[in-house]
DNA sequence: CGCTGTCTTGAACGTCTTCAACCATAGTGG
DNA sequence: CCACTATGGTTGAAGACGTTCAAGACAGCG
């Protein structure tokens, strides 16, 4: 049982009817996570819709060889495991609460007979699943650059571009990245990021806070970002 | 004006009205490509939906370093361009036939009408979206691998999982790629992609072909995408 | 025939990885 | 309170690997 005004204020619910409003409020339910926490393993079927409400939820993988990579990270609003559920397949991928999380979810049946009744959600999630493509784009042509300093500068620059806010002193990005989840993200090792980013930070270029990042010279950031050495 | 039976076979417009599909006849029209042919350029606004009928279609990018890389090869049945219509934004990259292609055009603001007045074509959208998505998630994996080797030989598999047909001496995978269009989709310089596969050759595993490749030890290639050197 | 595009090879170089060690901090249990 | 453990960050040195540049082979095609 989950409050109705919760519901609407996602977005992929706000134009239901206040029939089908009622029905959710009733299957759906709320799960709060601690940082680590794992929403659902890779392999696992998907039983149940989730929509992150708050905090941060990470998915990722780890691939035979052993090098984990992060697939994407995801905050309130979004839906994870959708795919999944659309074409039946269990998750591809783990799902796992960065920091203090609230979860809504919703037993599967109940989400497909939801879409099949309102054609409009469908709507919603094909801009969704738009936007995730255009993520994933993004992604590959950061992982296509073949220098680390751009792949890292590169990241940073979609993250300020999605996230930043002007501050004085620089661009600051309210992303709390580690250095090894960096290292996930552009297919470096953990030493490379941490290498790159301290020289960085001396060169007063970007630096690290408990919070996120303060990006204190864009220009130069978006050179390196072009390939420029 | 396009043949109706044409359309029909089109998965998209399988199950339109007769009505709708008498319109879409009128609306829509062929275009023939020889191999090179663009069919849009990135930064074009997206004028029409376009839809692969025959042949085979490569969207690409230029990255600012000047690095060319493959964002995916599209074949019959295959919508290209459909997110930029349905986000209303430029194109964000590249489409030039890969071999003689006949591609189907249609206005966007009929392809909107379309979709706005039968919500079983969003369902199909959805689908469509959500496999993309997955071949977005294989290629970040790919690119996530850090050996060259790993990554030729993840690229090969996949198309191998695809379009494989057993053969005698192996699996036979019938897609055309220069070794420049492979270095363009693992991020690799076409030397280093040279090199690897000619070694392969040498060693029995891989051979390539006038219209593909021939995967004669899987088992071992399987080995080189787990990360064993 | 000469041209263009794709493929190929070699050698030098630079970068990233690898392995190993170390520091700081925070949380845990005796 | 301290030893113990875990986590995240850091640094150095050695080597592997991919890139880069330069050059040439080869085929198809005007």
């Amino acid at each position: 049982m989950v409050d109705s005004r919760e519901i609407r204020r996602v977005p992929r619910f706000a134009e239901i009817s206040e029939a089908a409003l009622e029905r959710l409020c009733q299957k759906a339910s709320k799960r709060n996570l601690r940082r680590g926490e794992a929403v659902f393993f890779e392999g696992d079927p998907c039983t149940h819709f989730h929509m992150v409400l708050e905090g941060e939820v990470k998915i990722f993988k780890v691939l035979e060889s052993g090098r984990e990579i992060i697939l994407g990270i995801f905050r309130a609003g979004d839906a994870i495991g959708e795919v999944a559920i659309l074409d039946g397949a269990p998750y591809p991928a783990n799902a796992q609460a960065q920091a203090p999380t609230t979860i809504l979810t919703l037993p599967t049946s109940e989400y497909l007979a939801l879409l099949e009744n309102h054609p409009e959600i469908a709507r919603s999630i094909i801009r969704d699943l738009s936007l995730r493509l255009r993520a994933m784009r993004v992604r590959v042509e950061t992982l296509s650059e073949s220098g680390m300093q751009s792949r890292i500068a590169l990241l940073l620059q979609s993250f300020a571009r999605e996230l930043g806010s002007e501050q004085e002193g620089g661009l600051l990005v309210p992303v709390k990245l580690s250095r090894a989840e960096i290292a996930g993200m552009v297919g470096a090792r953990i030493e490379t990021v941490i290498r790159i980013m301290s020289r960085w930070q001396k060169e007063g270029l970007v630096s690290s806070h408990e919070k996120g990042f303060l990006i204190e010279n864009l220009a130069v950031l978006e050179g390196l970002a072009a390939g420029e050495n």
